[in-house]
Formats: structure tokens, sequence, C-alpha cells
DNA sequence: CAAGATAAGTCAACATGGCTGACACAAAGT
DNA sequence: ACTTTGTGTCAGCCATGTTGACTTATCTTG
């Protein structure tokens, strides 16, 4: 009796602490989103072109292909916010030396300008957090949100954000 | 010289650590909400029709306004995906005894079933991350994301998901 | 070399889920 | 009685995702 009621009593502890971690990445993430919202307005942007920017200005020379795997969207929904990066001149385009399909994409002096703008607010909010958490609740923040991801993409992304 | 060239050395780590985090918060987003498409797609349902079961699952009795507060969007915006909820018999209202204007929100037996359903895989993947991280890690993710909310919102947040 | 595969671009149509603005109505507070 | 508040609604707009079909250039392979 006694065993089972404690037992219950577990599970719903445990149930409750999921459902703590879950909203507390809901409303992490909507704040950290906010940020920019303003910036991007007045360049008459939204997120995508954020997105964008982001990934573009982190792998100067990224193909379009390699941009589309990350962000998990349709090569038409991704060549609406590209080309208006493009004709805005934020972000070039040449093709690749080695394979002349590929189109190696990179921030202009203009995106890198519109990047650090963007990246500012970001970097100072995840710099705050830094602060008043510690290094290890980074370290075990990093080991959560690692372990959230799909198995299967896991091992490309630390590849890519470079934690091998 | 030299600790110019350190100084620089570290801002540049540290940079990149910052990003590295912000990333890592942007794929583990991706994934983690990339779950419930196929389940929701089956209802003729959205993300944002997750979103709205998930709070009134929570909160039963929440009253639109508190809401509206919590997901950030216009009433024009909710009231939309809580019709369809509604028509569909996943959520009942009445109003509130004491105040009668207010509608209070809640869960239908359809309803408590199908959040069932939703969170289900969600929370199987929070679970598996938890033990692959370990108990301190969980502590640190949550301090982290604490720190990436809004000063103005987190009192009220950690009031609402229980963390006093 | 010819044939097929691959990278990229484009057009068209559509769905979802945000937004603003204007207005209506019932209930509560003064 | 008058105002404020909580809710609902209509109408239209915008951003950003989707599918499907098709073209073009380039690389790869039998």
């Amino acid at each position: 009796m006694a065993d089972t009621k404690s037992a219950v009593g577990r599970l719903y502890l445990r149930e409750e602490e999921l459902r703590q971690v879950i909203e507390l990445l809901f409303f992490a993430y909507r704040d950290f989103t906010s940020d920019l919202d303003a910036i991007l307005r007045s360049c008459r942007f939204g997120r995508a072109h954020h997105r964008v920017i982001h990934f573009v200005g982190r792998h100067p020379g990224i193909s379009v292909a390699d941009l589309l795997g990350i962000l998990r969207i349709t090569k038409q929904s991704l060549s609406r916010v590209l080309n208006q990066l493009i004709a805005g001149g934020y972000i070039s385009q040449r093709p690749d030396a080695n394979d002349r399909r590929r189109r190696m994409l990179a921030l202009t002096e203009k995106g890198r300008e519109l990047e650090r703008r963007l990246s500012a607010p970001q970097q100072a909010r995840v710099a705050r957090a830094f602060r008043e958490a510690g290094a290890e609740a980074v370290e075990g923040y990093r080991r959560v949100l690692t372990g959230l991801i799909d198995d299967e993409n896991r091992a490309a992304i630390l590849r890519l954000i470079g934690r091998p």
C-alpha cells in the first residue's frame, strides 16, 4: 500500500518535473527570440531572415543545400528570404571552385554589420544568464539540450557548432 | 602585447561559447517541437493548438486573458484556434462563478486524451535527456534557462510552473 | 560521350498562425 | 447611470511554412 502510494507520488513528481522543463524551454525560447523583432522590423525583415543571417555568418561559404539541412525548411521557403537578403546586399553568392553548381553564400560587410547588431542583444542575454548560473550550470544546460536533439542529428550538430 | 593577445583570445572563446549555446537552443527547440507534427496533423491541428491544449491542461479553469498572457498572442489569434478546439469538443468553457464575464477553460475528457498523446513523446524525450545528463545537469539547465527569461516575466513564470 | 544524377532557381497555389483595427455585448465596478 | 473590463467577432493583411512541377547548369558514371 505504502509502496504503491509512494510510487505514484514519485511518478507524479517526475511528471511535474518534466513539465516544468518543457515549459521552461517554451518560455526561454519565447523571450529569447523576441529580442530581435524591433531591429528586424527596421529592415523589413523577419525571424526567418535572422536565421539565415546567423548561419551564413557562422559558416561562410556554406552551400544552399547545407543551409537547408540546418534550417529544415524547403528550398522554396529559403529562396524567398535569401533572395531578399541578396537583393538588399546582405549576402553574396559565388560559385564553388570545386563544384560550380554549388553557390557559396557569405555575408557582405553590410551583412556582417547587421549580424553584429542582431547577435549583440542575444549574446548579452546569454552572457547574463551565464554569470547568474555559473559555469557548472552552463555545462548542465549543454548536456541536457544536447540530449534533447534527435539522435540522428546529434553528431552532425555537435560537429557544426564545434563541440566534438 | 601578450596581455592584449590573451584578452582577445579569451573574448573570442567567450563569443564562441555564447554562440554554441544559442545554436544549441535553436536545434533543441527545433527537434523538440517537431515530435508532435504527425499526431497534430491527424487531428488537422497545428502547433498553436498544441500550445493551447498544453496550457489549458496545466491550468484547468484558466481564463482567456491569462492564457493570452502566457502565449503572448492576440485575442484574435487565440480565438481562431480556441474556437476550433471547442468546436471539436477538446475544450470546455463555463463562466466563472465569481465574475461571470470570465470564461473558465478546461480540457474535456477528449481533450485530456489528446493532451496525453501529445505530451507522451515530449516527456519521453526529456526523460531520456535527463537520464543521459544527470540530475546536476538538469539543475544547471533550469538555472540557465531561467536566466534567459526576461526579468519582468521571471517571477510570474516561476510561479506559474511551480518553482517558487 | 551520352545519360543520369545533383545543386540550384523559379512559378503557382495553398495553409498556418501571427498582426491591426473596429465594433458588440454582458457583467462588474464607481 | 456611466465607465471599465472580459470576451467574442468580422475583415483584411503579412510572414513563413508547405506541395508540385519544371528549368538550367554542372558533375558523375556507364
